[in-house]
DNA sequence: CGCATTTGACCTGCGC
DNA sequence: GCGCAGGTCAAATGCG
């Protein structure tokens, strides 16, 4: 199969998508899982197409571009892209002060943009509540949900050897609506409701 | 004043 | 067992 072709230099605002080829090592034939992508990005507006199963969209190739709050997502049907999700080594455990986490599975997954911002608008609010220098990376940003009862968390980090490359790996499934799109969808719904009402 | 971010300290897992 | 690396906590600080 031809390779895709190389994501065109970053713009400002714009992201392209590369779900990472190399990520993780013990699981890269595993494929997506069930992971529930219409969950992670919005569909808050017209020009955002993930929803549903992702299986069938991350497939083919997917080049992403976005204005940070709103994801357009085109589908060539062709090449081969396609997201890993990590199933080994995933780890989460009641916290103990400081420490790791305790050995439960955790659905975890990981993809790379080409971006000048960091922060890729998935809907979701979240919290920055560490960074640190690591090896073989720009000082990672660690964030959490900010939803209450969610916890998921996602790891952001540029690439030492190119720092136009921006990973950003999500731990967790929320258990809480886009909110995002439920500010889209409230004022739908109290229409529907009120005609409804009539 | 409440929420978000920063940052040094702390803790655990892992390799040697 | 020890040291390093990665991940998290929590107090301090910033900001709207």
């Amino acid at each position: 199969m031809m390779p895709p072709p190389p994501p065109p230099p970053p713009q400002n605002n714009t992201f392209f998508f590369t779900p990472l080829q190399n990520y993780p090592m013990e699981s890269q034939d595993q494929g997506l899982g069930d992971i529930d992508w219409g969950n992670f990005f919005l569909g808050q507006n017209n020009n955002n197409l993930l929803v549903g199963d992702a299986k069938e969209i991350l497939m083919d190739n997917i080049q992403c571009t976005s204005s940070c709050s709103n994801l357009l997502v085109s589908n060539n049907e062709s090449g081969s892209y396609k997201v890993h999700e990590e199933e080994k080594g995933n780890k989460e455990e009641k916290r103990v002060k400081g420490g790791r986490l305790k050995k439960t599975k955790v659905p975890r997954f990981a993809f790379q943009t080409r971006s000048v911002d960091d922060i890729l608008d998935d809907g979701y609010r979240w919290r920055k509540y560490g960074q640190k220098a690591v090896k073989n990376s720009t000082y990672p940003s660690y964030y959490r949900c900010t939803h209450h009862t969610c916890n998921v968390k996602k790891q952001v980090q540029r690439l030492s050897k190119d720092t136009s490359t921006v990973v950003t790996t999500y731990e967790g499934i929320h258990n809480h609506p886009c909110e995002k799109l439920m500010e889209t969808l409230t004022p739908l719904l109290k229409q529907i409701q009120f005609l409804a009402s009539l």
